[in-house]
DNA sequence: ACATAATATTAGCCAAGGCTAAATTTATTC
DNA sequence: GAATAAATTTAGCCTTGGCTAATATTATGT
């Protein structure tokens, strides 16, 4: 009923605020830009918005820090995050990089309780002695023999299965 | 390089027209309406910009139907959400209705090689005697235990994706 | 065939969330 | 402590893709 609605921007925002001070205690637009690459009259408009729903602590020309409802939303977002982001790789064995950067498309779109499904396939596939180490190799040998006979993407390079660009 | 980028919104066009065209030949804006949950004059622009893009044949006050470029475009989005569905279904167990509302937000954001791996994970799991046919189960008691000590969703229904303003 | 209902279209508005250009404020450097 | 550089903000524009209200067209029932 309450709540407002967070939507994908805001989330992002408040990511990437999460994620700078955890390496310096505040972040500045610059450093938001930087991280979201946007350029810096976005990253104001976004920061008054934050400042209105009660997110951030911020005044022109100053640092930004999250306020406690800001901490708890960003921690969040970061939860989705991790675990869609470790579904993909030690699940489909995408690589980092490209896992992070769906992840992060991911978390905005899918419902909580099924993205809590992906982070207990995760654990239990991991934990699961059910099928052995053996599965996860012969996955990736079955994914990359589908992917050759595929003509899904134009997939640039593609010459060794993972980390295609 | 050419190409153009289709957007979500295209796409999910697209995808309608080719459902409807499966039934009934010709798609009329009235049951595009309907599948998408938009209003009218939504669809008159969107069949606009179909038309100009070369996916749909469509002249004012006429039925629709689908360019083979379209036919081809839809039929890629539609192989996407089918695959994302199933994933959805018969590896995460979630239910029919929430992984087709799921697949269809899904299957815009993620790139095509990586929704290749969700659909290979899925075949590949279905036929694979690396873990028994326990493992569904015992993954679906799995996950319910950890769902029972989440907060996770209020899930609310949101019954047919768009349009919750 | 004509009145009414149903469908479509046009015109124009709105919000989100980017952007550029210009102005302002803060930092730095001699 | 000026002068310049860097960072930030303001102002205002643009695009996407919805919406409503009003208009126009097509279909239907008698």
């Amino acid at each position: 009923m309450t709540e407002a609605m967070i939507s994908e921007s805001v989330e992002d925002y408040l990511e990437a605020i999460f994620q700078i001070n955890q390496q310096q205690q505040v972040s500045r637009p610059k450093d938001i830009c930087k991280m979201l690459n946007v350029t810096a009259p976005s990253v104001t408009k976004a920061l008054k918005l934050l400042a209105q729903l009660g997110f951030v602590n911020y005044a022109p020309f100053g640092m930004v820090t999250l306020t406690p409802a800001g901490e708890k939303a960003a921690k969040d977002v970061v939860h989705r995050h991790e675990g869609l982001s470790s579904f993909l790789v030690n699940v489909l064995g995408v690589d980092e990089k490209r896992a992070s950067e769906t992840a992060c498309k991911m978390e905005h779109i899918i419902a909580p309780d099924i993205i809590e499904r992906f982070i207990s396939y995760s654990k239990f596939v991991q934990n699961s002695d059910l099928c052995g180490p053996e599965f996860f190799k012969k996955f990736l040998k079955f994914a990359s023999r589908k992917n050759a006979s595929t003509k899904s993407t134009k997939s640039k390079s593609s010459k060794s299965s993972r980390k295609e660009q």
